[in-house]
DNA sequence: CTTTCGACGTGACTAATATCAAGGAAGCAC
DNA sequence: GTGCTTCCTTGATATTAGTCACGTCGAAAG
């Protein structure tokens, strides 16, 4: 690893206020790897061997069952993932893939272990970004079990239009069937789901959305913080 | 607090390896409450007052969202609830009825995330509940998203047998209407679901279930250990 | 330039799940 | 006991989502 990324690596979220002398042995022996786009990063069912962290581009975590595949999230720069499997030395329950072109930093689970173990700022900073993680599943999980694909669909715009600055114009970060699968559907669904909401004031044009009337779609999605606010 | 019920909940999993001292100055500020039947725990949406753990009885957990309901899980004895609301000092995600006469020991937010700044065994052990809490969610984010209401309910009933020794026999814990809820369907579904598994050797009197061929099942609802096995 | 391929959209149809309505059985108050 | 109420089941029907087939478009390769 250069000396320059090892610096960034450093400042990542999860070390905060961690040893750094413990940090540098954690980096120390990771690894900072690139992915091409459509590689396959862990694999479902197999044991945890590394806590991965995104430095680059967008990966997709998603699991399987029969002939059925569902994306369970989308993560970009900052985040890491199977942090819950690393901890409990267990299989990870996703699989996932790059979906861009990537960079990934893979540190020992054997060495997050010992961190975990013996730091205890490091095992606090576990503690809140599983928090967090479990947090966010729970409202995954309610968006699956409570609302209709076109309510999914709906306040997944009106949350993306949010995070990025409410300006009325959003666009995909990825393709539309990664985008169908995350939300629960099937792309045709997603099609017609967008279609559905023309009369609401979207209009689709490729990868960039156009939401016309925030307020009707308001009212036909009715967000909630407890599933929408990433911050709640 | 009695003397005798003091002991018992020393001895409460999260509290394990955690300095004796603080456990106990945890549950000094803590009280051990009776709830009849039926009332309300929490509120989704309230800021996080206290740490629940189940000591007696079947507590459900559950969202709405509109007109709509769902439970989420249904929680017995030992087990902790909301402690991710209390760790990050959030709001309940979700909300909480007692199923049956119920006792809860209420554990102070403050006191918690006092001890968990402080104690590193304790943060450990609320990081590991975390973890596997975060796994659990994860599973059933998978059940919901990747199979039918039928395959849900074959896999509900090999796990719950399983869970029990194996005796082709199992006894429903709470309603129908609380399992359909908590499967992800409405009670008639449910209904119809048992129906449709009688040719599978499944007979249904009452809260018992009698499991004919627990390989027919099997082949029915393909478990798979990344989503039902509660140990990986 | 042409070909190929994958992503996307759309129509027609099917399957899965929900809703509504009705009735039976069990528990409980009186 | 009688009269409630609640839970559960079942049938008919409606709504929602998935499947299959096909056509278009645009990017990339040849």
């Amino acid at each position: 690893m250069r000396a320059e990324d090892l610096e960034d690596m450093k400042r990542l979220p999860l070390f905060n206020g961690v040893n750094p002398a413990l940090v540098e042995g954690m980096l120390k022996c990771a690894y900072l790897q690139r992915f091409p786009a459509h590689v396959e990063l862990a694999r479902e069912g197999e044991p945890a061997d590394f806590l991965h962290v995104i430095v680059d581009g967008n990966v997709e975590v998603y699991s399987a069952y029969r002939d059925r595949e569902t994306t369970v999230a989308v993560l970009g720069p900052g985040s890491s993932f199977i942090v819950a499997a690393v901890i409990l030395d267990r299989q990870y329950l996703k699989s996932a893939r790059a979906l861009t072109p990537a960079r990934v930093l893979l540190i020992p689970a054997e060495a997050v272990r010992g961190a975990f173990a013996t730091d205890a700022p490091f095992a606090r900073s576990i503690a809140l970004e599983l928090a967090t993680a479990y947090r966010g599943v729970v409202k995954e999980l309610k968006n699956q079990k409570l609302r209709s694909s076109l309510e999914r669909l709906t306040n997944w715009i009106l949350v993306q239009d949010a995070a990025t600055g409410n300006t009325g114009q959003i666009e995909l970060p990825f393709d539309k069937k990664v985008l169908a699968s995350r939300l629960g559907m099937v792309p045709e669904v997603l099609s017609r789901s967008f279609a559905a909401l023309q009369p609401y004031g979207i209009l689709v044009c490729g990868a960039s959305v156009k939401i016309g009337a925030r307020d009707a779609l308001v009212r036909l999605a009715h967000p909630t913080a407890t599933i929408d606010d990433p911050l709640t």
